[in-house]
DNA sequence: TTGAAAGCGCTAACAG
DNA sequence: CTGTTAGCGCTTTCAA
């Protein structure tokens, strides 16, 4: 900027008036065109990091998730990346598998962003707490609503119970295939819907524990608790199964082991991750509402970073059913 | 900074000093405690953009990659989120579906990071000159090799012409399902690998256009296509698809006119996502070095950022045919 | 071992 | 309309 400065004989704070197309200030048509011109020849390339440092905004957004994988993930920051690739937003990306609490304490020093999208994190409350004081803008999402930050919720309760008694009109017993132990620390609603649906049902619960180390989704690891599983137990007449990644790797399961489905076993997962549409059977899932999560995400956190002081908001998003032919739909 | 320096009684350099762990500049013991403890009392956060302007490493490297969107992208972020997760570098994703050459030349203004990876970007020749002019630390990835930056590229032509043989010593008729017009504008190294086993073999081209209007992935679109070309010209014996978003989409219009694979046409991919080992039949593919590719891709990055005139570096790496049941194998 | 001071490149009052 | 000036928060050379 001063290399333009000089070369022209005017103020720096001229070419920065221009160069950001201020406001307002009216700077002569004839600097104006000298100063652009001069910069294009100087190849004048702004410098980020001055330019925060001096109050200005990055235009840049932080989507901060859990990993890039499964395909679960993948289609969250598509639905991300289709919602703030069209704004004057940067959407940059982070994976915050291992982060700790201090972690995400700090973080908005990673770069200065204008905003965190924290995708379903684990964020305590002093975390939160933290970054509010340190004004950051930070939208969340998650299962369950919070009410000391933006935040956008997917409510799986009602969804998992409609799926549930669907898969309960059709056959008596139902399994549920999941990581987490059922017991009460386990915070997640899909629980909790099952056995109620169940129990308002007279029908005895079946969990199918297949915890396979890699927090959701080795499907060789699933596949494998499954076959055993049905060997020693039988078959359930339905599946209910935590996500689609269970849902897939049950389906082969049960490929391997000559049971049909629909016809000897019901299969309903969760997510409506793409690749449930192209099995064979179809597979039923909970169809998760990307699109609909990161329009809300992306508007909360447009209103905090031009109103940092505005009330807080939130949304409540419901899951539809997706009934396909696994579910004998 | 200043806060704890004023606290203290001391200057900002020396709380700088302790801060950074300048190796060499001793400070006493008890100085470093007491700045240390100080600035864990005063909630001390350092500022990144500060940091950067006075000439720090940011350790952030970003990856710039088409999209998040089909599989092939998601594994491929995946890749290197493993590659580089564990280094003391942060991985920053951004999507460059929609960027210009001069988006390409100003790649390292949306955040001063310390390097950039470009995947299968169309980085012109100007933009890499400009790049380098500027000191930024650029790898690129691509189908094919190139001199003017560091590079690695994945040569498809072997692999392609193997898999098609490979089809040809089963069945005659073999096709070739692809999104580019097969002219010589395709500088794609598949179809001239496969154009030139038919030539071997003396057999005709059969080229099948699936044009998706979505760069590649459209899987519906895809299915229809295929589906109109059997009713009119009748099934090939065997498909080699583009890539495995083709090859699943091709599997459903099949089964959809209950054409039978292997067993009437087989079916063989390219870049070897997850998704196929769950298909009946298991589809076979070309398997995508994605663990390779992201190992020489940090590695050239690294040196380059730590060297950054060290002679430019290439590898070329050749992914392998993973034959499996939709190949008859 | 510590302190003073000069920037890094840019923004934004404020005063002409 | 344009120039002067004071930072933004940190690093680093040079002296002490």
């Amino acid at each position: 900027m001063s290399d333009i400065a000089r070369r022209l004989n005017i103020s720096r704070a001229t070419v920065s008036y221009v160069l950001n197309e201020r406001p307002g200030e009216i700077i002569s048509e004839a600097t104006r065109e000298r100063v652009l011109q001069t910069a294009r020849e100087l190849g004048y390339r702004p410098n980020r990091a001055a330019q925060v440092l001096a109050g200005r905004r990055s235009n840049i957004v932080e989507l901060c998730i859990h990993s890039f994988s499964p395909a679960f993930y993948s289609q969250v920051l598509q639905a991300f990346e289709l919602e703030i690739g069209p704004t004057d937003y940067q959407l940059h990306t982070v994976t915050a598998r291992h982060w700790t609490q201090s972690d995400w304490e700090n973080v908005d020093r990673g770069w200065p962003t204008d905003g965190i999208i924290a995708f379903d994190a684990n964020l305590s409350d002093e975390a939160v707490a933290s970054l509010r004081r340190h004004q950051v803008a930070l939208v969340a999402t998650g299962v369950y609503p919070r009410t000391d930050t933006d935040h956008v919720s997917v409510d799986l309760y009602e969804a998992t119970k409609n799926a549930v008694e669907h898969l309960l009109g059709k056959k008596r017993r139902v399994a549920y295939l999941t990581p987490r132990p059922a017991n009460a620390a386990d915070k997640d609603p899909r629980y909790p819907a099952y056995r109620n649906a169940m129990l308002a049902a007279g029908q005895p619960e079946e969990v199918i524990l297949a915890i396979d180390g890699s927090q959701f989704g080795d499907r060789p690891a699933i596949s494998n608790i499954m076959r055993h599983y049905i060997r020693e137990h039988g078959c359930p007449e339905a599946i209910f199964c935590f996500n689609d990644e269970f849902s897939v790797a049950a389906l082969v399961a049960l490929r391997d082991q000559k049971i049909r489905v629909p016809e000897d076993v019901l299969l309903l997962g969760c997510d409506g991750i793409h690749e449930t549409a192209y099995h064979l059977p179809a597979l039923s899932t909970i169809q998760y509402p990307y699109a609909a999560v990161a329009q809300w995400a992306w508007e909360f956190l447009q209103q905090r970073i031009e109103n940092p002081e505005s009330p807080l908001q939130s949304a409540v998003l419901a899951p539809k059913l997706l009934l396909r032919a696994s579910s004998g739909d």
